[in-house]
RNA sequence: GGGGCUGUAGCUCAGUUGGUUAGAGCUGGGAACUCAUAAUUCCUAGGUCGCGGGUUCAAGUCCUGCCAGCCCUACCA
């Protein structure tokens, strides 16, 4: 029966080019679509450029050009590059549509008509660090009528109860950082309220992984949901909330709306009705996306689409992330990739395969080891599956195909009833177990050639009936090997069909031979992948990285704004404010790893003389302690002590960075003395 | 600290509801062949299935404790 699915891969955002680790996804995407489509089973492949949003903004103006032009040349290189690594979307647009914009409108009115909207214009505790209100509960702080300290937002272990703006000392449990009091007309969605609705939906509806199940239920449905800071303040490139001028909604919000936009321009192109694919029970609706955006897919999105009457997804397909020999991506290892330099240097098709081996359902992250890659891909391809068409093209571009399919000793058969097992490793997403079923089947055949010596047939004019029916099946044989692996290899499988005069267009394929025919000249189908191309290849990615920074050296204003967005600007102070905070030149004494702690050092500072203090930081995975000695630091020395699990802590270094491996601590120049104030 | 996943030959991984001498591909060693992109074929080497307990007639497979790695989450005053 035929199936009808509308399948989406994440929206790229319009702000860089798509690289290797991007392709992950497009390609495992476009990989399950061909499949589906190969079925027989009717399939629309749609995706967008994401293009709202502060970045888009800063990045137009920074570059002296409307966001519209940015965006419309970032769309047309990701394009191009997806199409580079034979990637087949049926529509790709823009979430800065006219579509779109209808649709958020739509889909806004249903949140406000099921009374999910409100407007709160209240003095709360905003964390600048997260970008959010705090809710009660992730505030603490100490008590401001018994002075406990990290007592919960709304009340104390002695029976007072207040509020988070009477915390003295408030924190974020979000971010650790010290929130401020902040006043601003914002829009928010109540999803507490779709809470039984949601977590019903991702325990039973089937569309979820177990762990991601697992994940949702164990960090967001077993307590109330947070509402959804949905507007943003002018500027903003993004659409203006049509009953809050002077607002914008958040890029998420138009986002994924945009995977029911594009496929409104498919339909608006193709003549049909957009209810059949976003509001029919006959078709289902699959999303492809990385672990990173899974909250936005599985909660907000579900309930957008329950409010204003959409399909909810059928599966969520999550993957994990890309790590290049066993480690993150990095630009100065080279192995920061953009798709553009890898298409200079390596055929894409080895890029599909690769990633089909080792792609499975779970959201697990995959590693391209530079060796494995070009081994694989060289000696599964070339020499197994090319190769079986190779040393026999020859020949067979003679003898053609046999009247009817001789005795192979059961070879096809055999592999034609792999193909529902592997049909179904493909329909679950294990693309590595496929891969390995198909290649079971390709170790299978070459045995085949090798024992018939069809070299040996050619050189005697009596056995050409003979060399004929080798050449009839070890090019069938191929040919069942192109069927299988035409979702991942498009290219081998439409040589193929050159080849044989019968473009490969079916699953079915596989399962009858093509006899009593001629064959066509045989044309090199792969070439095998060097060491050395992919070590041109990153050294290339290694020079485009650098000269980046340059660029961005000589250019003293090119500073990203990342930042700041991540951080905005705290509110006003007096002078008066800032001389409260006693900012000390301070000496690192001693540094230790705190055995128990997985980010925090404890440091001795002296402050001259026998002044000390002990302050735990959060820098480990920064510094190492060592190197740490004798270091002039900047602190803050007249903190309140703070008691933690470690032991007390007695001040604060200061430090910038966003954390992990990126803190930078503060140093002074030359002279500076212990216990000097900073003015 | 909490949650999850993983740990099987040098490498990448299979091992179905527990059942005879634990498998494949690649790599290594030896040989054959020459149709083929130094491809292929045959033979061969190589594993206390992370470690320790337990359940069982029988455990890589189930239970439990520990160890290691990865991911998520928290602490980062």
């Amino acid at each position: 029966m035929t199936r009808r699915l509308l399948v989406t891969a994440a929206l790229p955002y319009a702000n860089g080019p798509i690289h290797i680790g991007h392709l992950v996804e497009y390609l495992q995407t476009d990989i399950w679509v061909r499949f589906q489509k190969l079925r027989g089973n009717r399939c629309l492949y749609i995706c967008a450029d994401d293009t709202h949003g502060t970045a888009i903004m800063i990045r137009a103006r920074g570059e002296g050009r409307s966001e519209i032009e940015l965006i419309e040349e970032t769309s047309e290189a990701h394009q191009r590059d997806f199409a580079g690594f034979g990637i087949e979307f049926d529509h790709y647009g823009s979430t800065n549509s006219e579509e779109n914009r209808t649709l958020c409108h739509q889909i806004w009115q249903s949140l406000r008509d099921a009374n999910l909207v409100v407007q709160r214009s209240v003095e709360q505790l905003y964390d600048p660090e997260a970008e959010t209100f705090l809710a009660d509960r992730f505030v603490r702080g100490t008590c401001p009528k018994c002075g406990t300290p990290d007592q919960a937002g709304d009340n104390c272990n002695c029976g007072h109860t207040y509020s988070p703006t009477e915390l003295i000392d408030p924190v974020s449990t979000l971010s650790g950082a010290t929130p401020v009091i902040k006043e601003a007309e914002h829009l928010f969605v109540e999803l507490e309220k779709l809470h039984d609705f949601l977590s019903e939906w991702v325990s039973n509806s089937g569309a979820l992984q177990p762990e991601t199940a697992n994940y949702l239920k164990g960090h967001f449905l077993a307590e109330e949901l947070r509402d959804w800071d949905i507007s943003r303040p002018a500027p903003y490139f993004g659409f203006e909330i049509p009953d809050a001028p002077g607002n914008y909604w958040y890029v998420w919000f138009d986002a994924p709306i945009g995977y029911i936009a594009s496929t409104q321009q498919w339909c608006n192109a193709n003549g049909e009705d957009l209810a059949d694919w976003w509001k029919s029970d006959d078709c289902e609706v699959h999303h492809f996306i990385g672990k990173d955006i899974t909250y936005f897919h599985t909660l907000f999105w579900p309930g957008m689409l329950k409010t204003a009457g959409f399909s909810l997804p059928t599966k969520v397909h999550i993957h994990g992330f890309l790590n290049v020999n066993g480690k993150k991506m990095s630009k100065s290892d080279g192995t920061f990739v953009k798709a553009e330099t890898f298409l200079k240097h390596i055929d894409p098709s080895a890029l599909r395969y690769f990633y089909a081996t080792k792609l499975s359902s779970r959201v697990e992250d995959l590693d391209l080891g530079v060796e494995e890659f070009v081994e694989k891909v060289n000696s599964d391809l070339v020499g197994k599956v090319v190769n079986l068409a190779s040393r026999v093209g020859k020949f067979a571009s003679r003898t053609g195909l046999a009247p009817s399919y001789p005795d192979d000793g059961g070879l096809f058969q055999a592999a034609a009833a792999k193909g529902d097992e592997i049909a179904a490793a493909y329909e679950e997403g294990e693309f590595s177990k496929a891969m390995r079923l198909i290649m079971e089947l390709a170790d299978a055949a070459n045995p085949f050639v090798e024992h018939a010596k069809p070299w040996e047939m050619n050189k005697d004019p009596e056995r050409q009936d003979e060399l004929r029916d080798v050449c009839t099946v070890a090019l069938n044989l191929f040919r069942q090997l192109a069927v299988y692996l035409a979702p991942v290899l498009p290219e081998l499988a439409n040589k193929c069909g050159d080849l044989l005069g019968e473009p490969i267009t079916s699953w079915e394929q596989s399962q009858t031979p093509l006899v009593d025919r001629g064959v066509n000249k045989f044309q090199r189908m792969m070439d095998r992948v060097k060491t050395e191309d992919l070590e041109a290849m990153m050294e290339e990615s290694k020079d485009e990285a650098a000269q980046e920074t340059d660029a961005a050296a000589t250019n003293p204003f090119n500073d990203s704004d990342q930042p700041l967005k991540d951080e905005p600007l705290a509110d006003e102070i007096t002078i008066d404010d800032f001389m409260k905070v006693d900012l000390r030149v301070a000496r690192v004494l001693s540094a230790e790893h705190v055995p128990e702690a997985n980010k925090l050092l404890k440091l001795t500072l002296g402050l001259g003389g026998d002044e000390t203090r002990q302050v735990f930081a959060g820098i480990k995975a920064a510094y190492d302690p060592e190197k740490l000695v004798g270091r002039l630091v900047v602190m803050v020395a007249n903190l309140k002590p703070r008691k933690m699990r470690f032991g007390l802590s007695e001040g604060m270094v200061t430090a910038a960075g966003p954390g992990g491996e990126e803190v930078f601590v503060l140093g002074i120049d030359d002279g500076a003395l212990p216990g000097q104030r900073v003015h």
